[in-house]
DNA sequence: GTCTATCTGCAAATGACTTGCATTCACTAA
DNA sequence: TTAGTGAATGCAAGTCATTTGCAGATAGAC
C-alpha cells in the first residue's frame, strides 16, 4: 500500500495504471484545490506523454471512489481536493478571488439544523460562501 | 415606470429596447432560477427572431444592476433569479437533483460569525449546500 | 504465457458561453 | 422634430473546459 487510493481502485475492480500512479502521487503532493489542467501540467513534467482526456478520466473515477472531491470556486472550472486533507469550507472573495478557508466545525450546527428540519444529510465539505473579504468590503 | 428594471437601466445610461422590456418581462414571469437558454426559450415563443447573445448580454447587465442574480446549481450552467424575489438558498440534492429551498434566516446566525471573526461579508444569497434529501439518502 | 475487459491516446465533438464587427436604433440636444 | 451618436443587436466565428468514439495497448486474473 505504497500509493493511496491503490487499495480503493482494487476493491472496484480498477487497474492501476502507471498513467494513475502519477496521476495520484502529483494529488498526493497537494494540499490546495487544484484543476485536472494543474495536475496535467505537473505530471507533464515527469512523463510528457500525459494525455489530458486521461487526467479527466482518472479524477472521475477518484471521485467516485470517494478519494477526491469536487468543489465550484467560482472560476469557469471544477476544482478538486483530496477528500481526507480538506476538511473546512471557503469563503471566497468576489473582489479579489481570494480564498479563505473555514474551519469545519463551524458549519456543525447548520448541517444538525438541516437533517432535523428538512431529512437533508447536507455534505458539508462541499460549502462555499461568496462574499468579500474585509480588504475589498471598504471599495 | 410599467416595466421593472427600467429605472435601473435608465439610472446607468443603458438603453430600454424591446429586446431589454421582453427579457425583463420573461424574467418577472419566472419565481424559479433560470438559465439564459431557458429565458431565450421562452422569449423567442413571442419574438422568434431573439438572439442569444442577446440574452446572455442583457443578463450580464441586469446582474451588473443588482437587479438578478447570478447562483450556481451544480449542472454545468449558470442560473439567475430576480434578485429581489428569491432571499433564500438552496439544499441541492445530488442524488436525485431535487432543489430545496430554505429560508434566508436560516443562515443569518452564520453570516454574522464570519463577519464578526473573519471581516467577511457574505453573499448570503448565493449559498448552495450539496448533499442528500431524506428520500435518496436511504440508498 | 494467454486472454480479455479495462485503459490510454488521439482527434474530433460538445456545450455554454463570449467576442468582433458591421448594421441598426434609442435617446439627447438643438 | 430631427439630426447625430454612442449604445445595442444580430450573426458568425471563436473560446475553453470537458467529453466521447474508437482503435490499439496493457494490467491483472488464470
Amino acid at each position: 500500500m505504497v500509493i493511496p487510493g491503490e487499495q480503493a481502485l482494487a476493491e472496484r475492480g480498477l487497474r492501476l495504471t502507471p498513467q494513475r500512479m502519477m496521476i495520484l502521487e502529483a494529488i498526493e503532493a497537494r494540499d490546495d484545490h487544484f484543476s485536472a489542467e494543474e495536475i496535467y501540467a505537473q505530471v507533464r513534467q515527469r512523463y510528457s506523454h500525459m494525455n489530458l482526456s486521461t487526467v479527466y478520466r482518472t479524477l472521475e473515477i477518484l471521485e467516485q471512489a470517494g478519494l477526491v472531491t469536487q468543489t465550484d470556486l467560482g472560476d469557469g472550472r471544477v476544482r478538486y481536493h483530496w477528500t481526507e486533507k480538506s476538511r473546512h469550507h471557503h469563503l471566497i472573495c468576489q473582489g479579489c478571488g481570494q480564498v479563505i478557508d473555514l474551519e469545519e466545525c463551524l458549519l456543525a450546527p447548520l448541517k444538525e439544523t438541516l437533517r432535523r428540519d428538512y431529512g437533508f444529510s447536507a455534505n458539508i465539505a462541499h460549502v462555499t460562501i461568496f462574499g468579500r473579504c474585509a480588504k475589498c468590503h471598504e471599495v
